[in-house]
DNA sequence: TTTTTCCAAGTGGTCTGACCACCTATAATC
DNA sequence: GATTATAGGTGGTCAGACCACTTGGAAAAA
């Protein structure tokens, strides 16, 4: 394993199992060699092949199951953004930052999904507020994860989730009711610049 | 240390840790415990306090400094990003997902800035465009940080910095050097309404 | 006294070997 | 042929041993 001066093991590891995922060509849920198998190869300590592995299995470029191997897992991408939010997210982070920039996200995401709804997926929409066997609560982020989907953005879905998810400790300040059919309105009716208006005014009245 | 069933002691170790620099009130620079004092506080293997605490250098929380301890440090994921590049960044809608979002607080960051910029803020922001010393990209940085800060939103800003720092390493996707003069005079005009636009025009330009 | 030198203790870095728990293919049994 | 038992491979964890590096304070030198 070649190695700089001054490199961790455990670097270099991570190199060498780069390179032979690279030059073996594999694929996601293909099988990585055992942890011993590397050791060996690479002629380092099996703890210094762990800290490498674990560290791409925190990553989330690799998931390993217990008796059977370390697998190249399939792209899920931003697994690191849960690891970072449990950290950003912590005591520090003040409610008035959480709800904003949720709102926030809410807004943007209401705009972005804008020219990617068809009417199917307004009536979705339409379903998910209307349906009288979930609470508002529930309602409300079924709302805003299918909108999040549609804007085909994976990491403002997933900051969305985790702050959604984090908020709902302590608090669920929602939309008026009327809100979320006003936006559904504004979507067939075309009405892309009053959305933003939308969201404002909503903010403001609070 | 309390423990799920199936749960793999690092990701013990990592949630105590978490606790620990929660509970402590830690900031950046400060020290941690020692591996072997950790190990024995939370009566577990060093090993899998190793496998814990490379996977938070990897991820830029900590830092370690061989022969001192291990430090907090400020998220710098820079490593993490390295990593994440040569194994799966070159997917396009990982790129772009980053690249949007960043944008997009960007954007939302200008106008919440609106109603907290006094005179001397702007002024500020003037000099950090026109200072002559520092690099195109150094300047949106110190601009977009500046901006984030007065937003009073601290979560808002982490998110970014962090993008930002993401996105440093493959691509610098600028706005056009003219952008950044068009936004100090609209807030020296006091026209808000024209922020949004501003931005949405320079982003479909690209 | 002041300065310099040096070393012991603390810390991360790494390796080894030992178990345990789990999975699976295969052989032995029914 | 279907079922069961088993052995071997694999990850999960721990304990202990060294090494390399840093630091602060003791000891020596000025």
């Amino acid at each position: 394993m070649t190695m700089l001066p001054n490199q961790k093991v455990y670097h270099g590891v991570l190199e060498e199992i780069r390179i032979f995922i690279e030059s073996n060509n594999l694929n996601p849920g293909d099988k990585l060699p055992s942890e011993r198998e590397l050791s060996e190869t690479l002629g380092t300590g099996r703890s210094s092949v762990r800290e490498a592995l674990r560290a791409l299995e925190l990553l989330g470029i690799i998931e390993t199951r217990h008796g059977e191997g370390t697998f190249l897992s399939t792209y899920r991408p931003f697994q690191t953004v849960e690891i970072l939010a449990s950290f950003i997210l912590s005591e520090k982070t003040t409610k008035e930052s959480l709800i904003s920039t949720k709102k926030l996200i809410e807004k943007e995401a209401a705009k972005l999904a804008y020219n990617k709804l068809e009417d199917r997926d307004i009536a979705v929409l339409n379903e998910i507020i209307c349906d009288l066997d979930t609470s508002s609560s529930q309602k409300d982020m079924d709302f805003f994860n299918y909108l999040l989907m549609k804007t085909e953005n994976v990491l403002l879905m997933k900051i969305w989730q985790l702050i959604a998810e984090f908020s709902q400790t302590f608090e669920k300040p929602r939309y008026d009711a009327h809100v979320y059919q006003d936006l559904i309105h504004l979507y067939l009716k075309k009405e892309y610049s009053a959305i933003e208006e939308l969201f404002v005014n909503q903010a403001s009245s609070k």
